[in-house]
DNA sequence: TAAGATTGATGGTTCAATCTTC
DNA sequence: GAAGATTGAACCATCAATCTTA
């Protein structure tokens, strides 16, 4: 039970860290994720119940992140003419270049330097993995 | 990078599940850990303050957590004779009583069953303990 | 009927500002 | 002035209900 109180107080630590961390461009973690998901798709589009797949998240805070990106004009929707329910998100020339300076502010933080070697975050790594297997998360990075 | 993101899904699994548990109680995590607390300190009565400091929470967060709790009849607001800015928060006998069923429901759970050993959670504890030290976090359980 | 997206509601968190009391 | 608690605002998460389209 004390792991489970743990991963909560870890988990909001590094959320108000990294949020403060991306505040400069505008942006919070579950945005950045979004830009993140729609650059690894190499047309840089992805419709929105993809991404809601994908991050495990509600539909609802989808469109609540693409309304914010879009407002930001890091982001714009367009209709999928194949399938006329689904709505794409397009990542801008704007949402690639913020995100590229968004990543280099994050990955020049290490946050578990001073705590963990590299083969206790890989053991860490494989261990929340299991976690989230007998939790029900399908979906594995 | 990949072991923030699990921390991430992890906690959000873990809180729903936690949370549909507590459900039929009329409580949520975050409202659960207050109760605990309070049960922990052997008069059943903390100042708010020291609810915020233990579980590392905002004051906002403290005040919300009562009100509800207040309104379901599990505590009570008393105001402390020696410091008159401070406020008590009180367990009552219905407080404890349902803090005592919702806990066997929670602890009936084996939420690492499937995929940790004994081994591996104390492991598992140990580095997410870690992490929070090289977060800031002073607080340890 | 079912899938995709949106809106409105609720609960959680934080911050900024305020009010009372030390 | 500083500490303790509260209120109002902002953001993120969920659920329930709705609306359009397959």
């Amino acid at each position: 039970m004390r792991v489970v109180t743990s991963i909560m107080r870890v988990q909001q630590l590094l959320l108000t860290r990294i949020d403060g961390l991306l505040k400069p461009f505008g942006l919070t973690f579950a945005r950045y994720e979004v830009l993140v998901l729609l650059s690894f798709s190499r047309v840089g589009a992805l419709p929105l119940s993809t991404i809601g797949e994908r991050l495990q998240v509600h539909p609802t805070s989808v469109t609540n992140a693409i309304d914010r990106l879009e407002s930001a004009g890091l982001v714009t929707r367009t209709p999928d003419d194949t399938d006329r329910r689904r709505t794409l998100a397009v990542l801008t020339d704007q949402g690639r270049a913020t995100l590229a300076k968004a990543t280099g502010a994050v990955t020049a933080q290490q946050f578990f330097l001073d705590g963990l070697t590299d083969d206790d975050a890989d053991a860490l790594y494989r261990m929340l993995r299991g976690l989230r297997f007998s939790c029900g998360d399908l979906a594995a990075d």
